[in-house]
DNA sequence: CGGTCCATTGATCTGCCTCAATTAACGTGG
DNA sequence: CCACGTTAATTGAGGCAGATCAATGGACCG
């Protein structure tokens, strides 16, 4: 992964000092961890002494709920946070699951803490990365009640765009290292239903999806019928504001 | 509503001095506006000055859908922040509306940004809001999920719950200032089946609700069926905290 | 008292779940 | 490189939780 995947995403929002930039490159490279497939990054309960960062591969925000079934609440890609919010609440209320092989870096969250402290720009940019996180969800939410065929598009459609904005996306082809279960846990949905609703998206020429890999032939059309509208993950949000 | 509601929230995690209690206080009874009951607070793309604080009454944050059903995805009781994500996105990606007549504060964004840089605290006692508020969203989007007895049974403990933290709740009574219309808007069920659910959990003997009021004879039962467990909500961090 | 909003009840329908079995893809060791 | 075990995806049949449609009853209010 390119060292500056994280400087390249706050960038999106806030301008950074050159200064800023290389901190948070040291920062991203000096302590790396790689995670095999399905194995857990952080455990539910757990009071991490790192703020862990997705540089590659695919994992799961989780939660086990009393029937033992898992419900996914986030897909983190790379350049997501696992648990930022971590150095404020002490506890974790949930699990991270590598879906994929996945690299981690393992930032020291006093460090970070008295850096953001320091610099506000960086703070910002942290904020607006929680911020967007949290508009993610409240779409999670709506799309939980909607029917099956709009939910999985819309969540297609968020993938993609949220692949696309860290480059991960060549000719409208990405990389989908999840199961159809994962994306039942995902949608709330069965196994079962999910590969139906996929089929219908397919046969309405919406998506072409083997393997791991998703090609979505036309975005607007998917975009359409998942009711999707890109504007909520405030995108390039700096960028708007520079120009103002 | 007692002056010092906010200050009180916020000492739940953050140890405030007696001058940022006193900037804070002077902040929240500056410029109050009240809302009639059903009007919008804040709409879906505005960019607000101000932050808004409600201080009392109920609120919704919710979004209307393609097909134009509306979809609230939390509910916002005295303490509770409208916006406090508007310092760092510009634009709301949802609508803020009064349930019940509402008082709210209005804070100059610009000042309070300002005065979170200053203050390290304060800072942290903002962040830890919103990353409760997230917290508070991923049981919802876990809720959305499950089957409708335990979804209201767990949405009534959450209300429940954070009532009491703000010390409104006497004698396991609560006010409750919504329609039923608008708990079916909040669980993704029809006003029909939030009836029919209400009765179920009336006839178990776990709520009495009539009129706007709630309630709970057995709060653990309630907890049971719902299979709700408060730490999400990290109440009380901070005295935790304190103790160790 | 008459209108409006809200809650309730009944009957019917359907999207998604459940259960169960088959096929395809994948990795692993012989 | 093929045989085999394992995991993932697909297909079919039947059932049910919750939606839909429609009507009634109750509470509040001007």
């Amino acid at each position: 992964m390119e060292p500056n995947l994280l400087v390249r995403k706050l960038e999106g929002y806030a301008p950074l000092s050159d200064d800023e930039k290389s901190l948070i490159e040291k920062m991203t490279s000096e302590n790396i961890k790689t995670y095999p497939a399905k194995s857990d990054i952080i455990a539910d309960g757990d009071r991490p002494d790192f703020v862990h960062l997705v540089l590659d591969g695919w994992a799961a925000r989780y939660k086990i709920l009393h029937d033992g079934s898992r419900r996914i609440m986030a897909f983190l890609i790379p350049g997501d946070f696992c648990d930022l919010h971590i150095t404020v609440l002490r506890q974790m209320d949930h699990g991270i699951m590598a879906l994929s092989p996945c690299k981690v870096a393992r930032l020291d969250s006093a460090r970070l803490s008295e850096l953001a402290t320091e610099r506000t720009n960086l703070t910002k940019a942290l904020w607006w990365a929680t911020l967007v996180d949290e508009a993610v969800l409240r779409q999670w939410v709506i799309n939980a009640g909607r029917p099956a065929l709009a939910a999985v598009a819309h969540l297609l459609c968020e993938l993609h765009q949220r692949m696309k904005s860290i480059g991960l996306v060549t000719d409208r082809q990405l990389e989908l290292p999840v199961t159809q279960a994962e994306l039942a846990e995902a949608t709330g949905m069965t196994p079962v239903h999910i590969s139906r609703t996929l089929q219908n998206l397919r046969q309405a020429g919406l998506i072409e999806l083997r393997a791991h890999s998703l090609f979505i032939p036309d975005i607007e059309a998917l975009a359409e019928t998942g009711g999707f509208d890109d504007s909520y993950l405030h995108l390039r949000e700096g960028e708007k504001r520079r120009q103002e």
